[in-house]
DNA sequence: TAGATTGTTAATCGATTAACAATC
DNA sequence: TAGATTGTTAATCGATTAACAATC
């Protein structure tokens, strides 16, 4: 009986399910039940069976889950079997690198153009892709019709750009920019992702424990 | 009232709090209420003196809370006032960009050291740092005592490094590698940080558009 | 069939929101 | 003092866990 709306508490964990059956059939394991599962992954058999029945009834009484057909339903809700085409704004250290480090073909995803306003990058390659000058992303996007725009850029210019973006077909944003992106517009996904307040929650985890033991 | 345990919902957010707080100390602001921040961070009023509260009364009856103090005192919570040493393993693509792009010591914190296994980068200057061999970990960890390891490696060597430093005395690791790390022995902290994770998110939200749209 | 394990409902737990007395 | 806004308690809401009938 899958739901309307999915709580983000649930979402937020499909990945995990995702990477971790990943691993399980790369390990040549077929099947597996949900207690098991919860082992290998530091949760409970409940909260997954709870989970994935958000979305339909994956399992088999008796038997557990198919580990191959898990992993494939879980990546069609994810959207890893569409494709997408995204754009990356901001060729800097960061962006370079998420160019480079994610995987983008593996999560349903292709990166097609990269852009920058710094004339001295223009033109240099970043994982088989040559960066553009920033001023060509209109005409780029009204021809490629890109639905990704991830974001590498510095805080000032980030909710101008994706206001931009947004009038350019732009329909989700993964922002890297140290600001929390507002889209006024209705359906436009945003993805935040704070690097600094992450380490923060480090440092908190830390002075903490170090106060405990004084 | 001071808490003794604060849930990790709270937590979480304590770092949104001091980015926001900051940049309303750059902006002119000496005062706030609850109501006028959870305005610009679209939380509730509730919610920010709850959470506040986990830790002591900052504010005062009638005016709401100094906007430079509360920052610093949130400051200190998560640590910003300390001296701690990080050290990053693995300097590709990701690890550079996290040693450039991270300002640590406006979190107080310094990175000292950047170390690879591959020879061909040895000596190459990052952020002010010259890489090392991995095989110098040990002397230089029994040295300078560094408390924060920043892990840029893949998978495979994750848990097996990260036992190693736990034993050199690291007590917080910040994790980039595709590699939920578990760490058995107590008082470590670990933050994982998965950005494949993060872009699913994100896709899953675009699919379900799409989805909804149709 | 008997055993195992799901899907699903009910119970519990924790987090968020609302309300208000305290107080600046 | 009167108005404003906190700190804190109580009420609500949502998420997690437990339990168990359904069923492979």
């Amino acid at each position: 009986m899958p739901k309307e709306v999915i709580s983000s508490s649930v979402i937020k964990r499909l990945p995990r399910y995702y990477r971790f059956l990943g691993e399980l059939i790369k390990q040549g394991v077929t099947r597996i039940s949900s207690r098991e599962l919860s082992e290998k992954m530091c949760s409970t058999a409940s909260q997954i069976r709870q989970d994935l029945n958000c979305f339909g009834g994956f399992g088999q009484q008796g038997y557990g889950y198919n580990v191959l057909e898990l992993h494939e339903e879980i990546g069609k809700i994810l959207g890893v079997d569409r494709n997408y085409k995204a754009i990356l704004i901001g060729a800097g250290n960061l962006g370079k690198a998420i160019a480079l480090h994610i995987d983008f073909s593996k999560r349903g995803c292709s990166l097609i153009g990269i852009f920058d306003s710094n004339s001295s990058i223009w033109g240099q390659d970043v994982a088989g892709i040559k960066i553009s000058p920033a001023s060509e992303l209109d005409s780029f996007c009204l021809s490629e019709k890109p639905e990704i725009a991830v974001l590498c850029i510095p805080k000032q210019n980030a909710q101008q750009i994706a206001n931009r973006l947004v009038n350019l077909g732009i329909k989700a944003f993964w922002n890297f920019s140290h600001y929390d992106l507002r889209i006024d517009y209705k359906e436009i996904v945003v993805e935040n992702v704070h690097l600094g307040d992450s380490f923060l929650t480090l440092t908190y985890g830390l002075t903490t424990l170090i106060n405990k033991a004084q």
